[in-house]
DNA sequence: TATGTCGGTTACCTCTTGTAACCATCAGCA
DNA sequence: TGCTGATGGTTACAAGAGGTAACCGACATA
């Protein structure tokens, strides 16, 4: 568990063009890759920013998550499941009730997601003003 | 541009079954489902997490983030430029030297991506618990 | 002359996603 | 006694994203 992984995500220093400038180990396929690829999913952030403080239904999500196909809803509620984000409830009634919601470790997460959802609410206007000047600047090259 | 879109992620009241859960308004295909899905993609993330306090070349970034491919490194580099999050220096020198860094725009991204990569490495062991736990379980059932 | 470096691009093939159909269970309705 | 609808899925198949590998120019080195 100790294996010196935890180095800093930044230091300053180094002068030349040789250095080693790798600062965290993420091989491919280890854990936190792996764990990074679940949570930075589009659809699991989606998911998790709704889950805030409520717990929701399938097809409640299902309606929110403008887009998603019940088969991929089912597979990254499972995936969540499986990792401990998010806990799945039934209630054996008819038709079926199925409850989704944070688990506590869920929750921690959440306010990552929030402030990453937030960070795109505030910065859009400034994304689309630099695709527009882009797409303009190569449309002038191509001329 | 204020279209009332900016609603509060979080609202607790609200007592039955039937009431509106819409917290903000993601629709398919719009701005900021665009964006979310670019700064929440894997190569993405890894690339704004190691241009943190440094520039990189590509070659560099290429070595350091494993497992990603010239094509979707250059692909991955190509979106963050027109997003404004990433600047791209030629040099026009043989071999070429291109410098790749976070724009003022990307550094404040910066400090949402570093939250979410911290929150992975804290926790990568409750996840893996979790996984653990669930697949036993799954296994019981099957059984 | 042959090889290597750097920063890509292009063609191709695979694997993840999305689409659509299907399933069981019961309630309400005619 | 069917018929329809809601719910929470699963399964087979098609489409699109992503990965693989070869190639490129311009020079430096051997």
């Amino acid at each position: 568990m100790e294996d010196g992984t935890s180095k800093s995500l930044c230091y300053p220093g180094s002068t030349d063009d040789d250095y080693d400038v790798r600062q965290w180990d993420v091989r491919e396929g280890c854990e936190v890759r792996q764990i990074l690829d679940r949570v930075a999913d589009k659809w699991s952030l989606l998911v998790i920013a709704l889950l805030d403080c409520q717990s929701l239904r399938f097809t409640q999500l299902r309606r929110e998550i403008d887009g998603v196909s019940q088969r991929m809803l089912s597979v990254t509620l499972r995936q969540l499941e499986r990792d401990g984000l998010v806990s799945r409830t039934v209630h054996p009634v008819v038709p079926p009730r199925v409850d989704y919601a944070l688990t506590p470790l869920g929750r921690t997460l959440h306010e990552t997601i929030k402030s990453l959802v937030t960070w795109t609410e505030k910065h859009q206007q400034e994304i689309a003003e630099a695709r527009a000047a882009y797409d303009s600047r190569r449309e002038m090259m191509e001329a």
